[in-house]
DNA sequence: ATGTAC
């Protein structure tokens, strides 16, 4: 058990087995907003990987103030998980590739208009809503490959003869407002608790984590309609946010950049779209900041996957994994930024918060199809 | 990550 949990100083760890890729920098980023003012403890989660100045896949707790930079742009990004009502059985994968092929990436503003109140409306960023977005966002369809504890699936509503429906995605331009308007104000040195500032943030933040979650929901509707079936929204959960919380004993502050909560629930923990993805059952959280890792993490930079993958591999050959699933992808860029040779293991980022106690698994789903970009603005 | 910068 020991063994997953890796200490780096007092203040300092991260959960990880001898197979789990972890990047030197990574490590460095880690220390080093471990030194920010009033920083209390740090924990890497196993998909960690370097990002802008702060590390990916890690939970901060910190005291008197807050980090808005920590929490970054995507506030509130998250995954939703959908039970579909499309049988396993006849997996037409044609026709499904060619409907959700068909779909936009943005919502008509008719379609926008009939399913946003008046107050969403308003919003200057209301046209991105039900729009996926970029970088490591998806929607992908999926289907429950092995079961570990079947009474949970039944209890959480998931229906093993039928598509699920995974959605990543965040608050779209709205984050990346908040957050800059913060920064320029701010600079990097947090918000201190109570200050009007700090509770301004707080009620941005807040507006974000909603309107990333009804992003959620507006994707799987418009993809769900396009396939002309149904489905049920079986838990949402955010991986970027800062809250308000008491660790042992003490009141702060805790950030997850990429670290799905592990006290609300049953989580869903996607690999790359060539890979698995594993239904969780948080146990013990403790060691973690009440934290998980949110994926597989990234492995390669996104400047070198290009360089790495464009000789050995077409984009149409990207279109299909190795698990048999396809990839809707029109953007030449992207289809080899998340290649699933960018990414780490999923297992070994599993491994690893199974063997440190973290986590009972509950299925293992693999992907179907998965939804990045049809190229076209509507249609 | 992102109504993508000089």
């Amino acid at each position: 058990m020991g063994n997953f949990i890796r200490p780096l100083s007092e203040r300092v760890s991260y959960i990880a087995s001898d197979d789990t890729w972890i990047e030197s920098n990574a490590i460095q980023q880690l220390s080093t907003t471990a030194s920010l003012p009033d920083m209390v403890q740090v924990v890497g989660m196993p998909d960690l990987h370097p990002g802008r100045g702060y590390p990916v896949g890690a939970a901060f707790f910190s005291v008197n103030r807050f980090y808005p930079a920590l929490v970054g742009n995507d506030i509130g990004c998250g995954m939703g998980l959908w039970q579909t009502a499309i049988p396993v059985k006849r997996p037409n994968l044609d026709k499904l590739e060619k409907r959700i092929s068909q779909m936009g990436d943005f919502a008509h503003s008719e379609w926008l208009q009939q399913h946003l109140s008046d107050e969403m409306m308003e919003s200057p960023f209301s046209d991105a809503l039900g729009s996926v977005g970029g970088g490591n966002h998806f929607a992908e369809l999926q289907q429950i490959d092995q079961i570990y504890h079947s009474d949970s699936l039944n209890h959480l509503g998931l229906n093993p003869q039928h598509l699920q429906l995974l959605v990543h995605s965040g608050s779209r331009g709205l984050g990346q407002a908040i957050l800059r308007r913060h920064i320029e104000h701010a600079n990097h040195s947090g918000l201190t608790a109570g200050t009007p500032e700090a509770e301004e943030y707080l009620s941005e933040h807040q507006q974000a984590l909603n309107f990333a979650e009804l992003n959620r929901r507006l994707i799987a509707h418009r993809l769900l309609e396009q396939i002309k079936t149904t489905g049920e929204c079986l838990l949402d959960i955010s991986h970027n946010l800062v809250e308000a919380t008491q660790i042992n004993g003490t009141d702060g502050w805790l950030h997850r950049k990429g670290a799905s909560p592990a006290n609300r629930g049953p989580v869903i923990i996607p690999g790359s779209r060539g890979d698995y993805s594993y239904l969780v059952m948080p146990t013990t959280s403790d060691i973690s900041l009440h934290s998980l890792a949110h994926g597989a993490g990234r492995k390669w930079m996104r400047t070198e996957c290009k360089g790495r993958l464009s000789e050995r591999f077409s984009p149409v050959q990207l279109s299909r994994t190795e698990l048999g699933s396809r990839v809707i992808c029109q953007d030449r860029q992207l289809i080899y930024e998340e290649a699933p040779q960018a990414y780490k293991s999923i297992d070994t980022v599993i491994d690893s918060m199974v063997g440190s106690g973290l986590i009972l698994i509950l299925a293992r789903l693999k992907p179907v199809l998965t939804y990045k970009t049809s190229g076209g603005k509507n249609e």
